[in-house]
DNA sequence: GCCGTTTTCGGCCCGACTGTTTTCAGTCG
């Protein structure tokens, strides 16, 4: 699948032809040609092959042309040639802070730095004086931003980054003269990584809130404080940005500050040809205010309905509310159980149940035990004679609780040749098997995807687990033919796991959506081996809102009555 | 380079901030 190198292809090509002083339009093209190849999961070639390729948005004729290019020659010739052109490592001090396409492209022509390294170097030796618009304080400035790039900047998981922020906003919302606090952003779409943590408050006194909010005791650097916008750094390194708006702006500071970037884009075209123009401050009809308080009364005077956060990215949930036709989300509260956790009896921290009681002041209705299988030793997995044993410990739980059921399981292994961990017999006598891959993970696409598929084509398996197997910041997904897995998962009635783990979020939310569009039903888990780690399940079910996951399309928030029939159906 | 409820040509998102200027270019989100 050569999707992702065609998006970065084209992500390239932009970055090149911006740096030459390329038609900023054209450069904009590219671009969203990368997002838009990028976010795909079908396989660009048998789109290509179908000649289907300009059926997607931002691809035309001369887009398509190089993809068809690129996937019969193995070359795209725009690229090679603007490649010859400008060395790698000048785009890359175009991804500086503070350093641009103008920049960049000046201190190469004028003075030869084409490393990122390079320029801090010459900025160090008074080398770049010269050059006009670079001032003193801008290369101070470049200077600061280098080390800021070479620390790496990572971006922060979700899991870390959401209880700070609501940390924080629960601070602000004491702080006299406030409103209203919503923690905006990436954070409040539910991506799985954000770069930092924006707070809006609505107040009319942005001095007073501002310095409330950059004495908080979480702060450990302040690094602006103005009239109405703080930002600081916390414990860790993660920056905070505070912004202070008037209530009567709140909703259209909101919806401007949680993005996407695209999303509104497309919003303010819309703007345009209703000739209204958006933004942070609300709709206007010249310099008529028309909405601006809530964001429900921003999209209505666009012509459309409130859209949830974890939609807005511009991949067709802005046609689907024109429609009328916006997926009803999956909630947090439509979550009746949670169907793979560990206990002691192999690698987890707390008996089941310990589980069962904190699933059950969750407001679950159920769970599954699923510990690990024999083979993986280092897990203590488990064998036929003790899932009889756990079986039996469990029975006896079942007559303790009411209202609340303890479901037998397993996590059992995909072996290395894609056979069970345990015999048939045996899966055929738990209510719910999940399988999943935890050695070979470097195997090629074909064997890995042979596996994988061999297993949901197992009578006794209900779900696979983590199927790409990614860690995130950590481990690339496995080599498998993702396309291939869906269509396995949706022919044998297998459902597909969004692991909630923090670092696995495994069906990402690109993979939920093509599942979910293919009929495959999903099931929201935490893994949790600890009962603390129950409280997961959160970002799993963000990560299905993310993915368009309705209610229906998930197993697990389905009544235990219904959930046992669909699992009796797969063992039939 | 893309695209069509004013268009197959002529448009294409918006504002703040900073540092460099003397009216604005570049960068950012």
């Amino acid at each position: 699948m050569k999707n992702r190198e065609i998006a970065d292809m084209f992500e390239a090509i932009a970055d090149m032809l911006e740096l030459l002083g390329g038609n900023a339009f054209r450069v904009n093209s590219y671009r969203k040609a990368s997002r838009v190849i990028g976010d795909l999961t079908d396989d660009v070639a048998d789109l290509a092959e179908a000649g289907r390729l300009q059926k997607l948005p931002g691809i035309g004729a001369s887009t398509a042309k190089k993809i068809v290019e690129y996937i019969e020659t193995g070359t795209m010739e725009r690229y090679e040639k603007l490649a010859a052109e400008v060395p790698e490592g000048v785009i890359e001090m175009m991804h500086v802070p503070g350093v641009g396409p103008k920049t960049a492209g000046l201190v190469y022509k004028e003075a030869g730095i084409h490393s990122v390294t390079g320029l801090a170097e010459a900025i160090e030796a008074g080398q770049l004086t010269d050059l006009p618009g670079l001032g003193p304080k801008k290369l101070e400035n470049i200077l600061k931003g280098v080390a800021v790039y070479l620390a790496g900047q990572e971006r922060v998981l979700l899991g870390r980054a959401l209880p700070v922020a609501e940390e924080i906003a629960e601070a602000m919302r004491k702080v006299r003269g406030v409103r209203e606090v919503l923690p905006a952003g990436s954070l409040r779409r539910r991506r799985e990584t954000v770069g930092d943590i924006d707070i809006l408050v609505a107040s009319t006194e942005g001095k007073a809130v501002v310095e409330a909010f950059v004495g908080l005791r979480q702060v450990r650097d302040v690094l602006a404080a103005g009239e109405t916008k703080g930002s600081v750094r916390v414990e860790g390194g993660l920056q905070v940005d505070c912004r202070v708006v008037p209530p009567e702006c709140f909703g259209a500071a909101a919806q401007y500050f949680t993005g996407s970037k695209a999303h509104n884009v497309r919003l303010r075209e819309i703007a345009i040809a209703r000739k209204l123009k958006l933004n942070e401050y609300g709709v206007f009809r010249g310099d008529e205010p028309v909405a601006g308080e809530t964001e429900e009364e921003v999209y209505a005077a666009l012509g459309l309905p409130w859209i949830p956060p974890e939609l807005r990215e511009d991949r067709g949930e802005i046609e689907a509310a024109q429609a009328g036709e916006l997926p009803e989300l999956v909630e947090l509260d439509d979550i009746q159980g949670d169907l793979h956790l560990h206990s002691t009896w192999s690698d987890g921290g707390a008996s089941i149940e310990q589980m069962a009681e904190a699933c059950r002041a969750l407001g679950y209705h159920y769970l599954c035990v699923t510990d690990h299988s024999q083979s993986l030793t280092i897990a203590g997995g488990l064998g036929p004679e003790q899932l009889a044993r756990q079986r039996e410990e469990i029975d006896e739980l079942n007559k303790t609780l009411e209202g609340f059921r303890i479901l037998a399981g397993c996590e059992v292994d995909i072996l290395g040749d894609g056979s069970l961990d345990l015999p048939d017999d045996v899966l055929a006598g738990l209510d719910f098997v999940i399988a999943s891959i935890h050695t070979g993970m470097t195997q090629s696409t074909d064997r890995i995807t042979r596996r994988i598929v061999a297993a949901t084509e197992h009578p006794h398996v209900h779900a696979i687990a983590h199927p790409t197997g990614r860690i995130i910041g950590q481990r690339e997904p496995y080599a498998i033919d993702f396309e291939a897995l869906v269509r396995a998962a949706a022919d044998t009635g297998t459902a597909l796991e969004i692991n909630a783990y923090v670092e696995r979020l495994d069906l990402n939310a690109v993979h939920a959506r093509a599942a979910r569009d293919a009929g495959v039903r999903l099931v929201i888990n935490t893994d949790a081996h600890a009962p603390d780690q129950l409280a997961m399940m959160r970002f799993g079910v963000a990560t299905a809102r993310r993915g368009w996951g309705a209610k229906e399309d998930v197993l697990n928030a389905l009544p235990l009555k219904k959930l046992l029939a669909v699992l009796k159906r797969k063992h039939a």
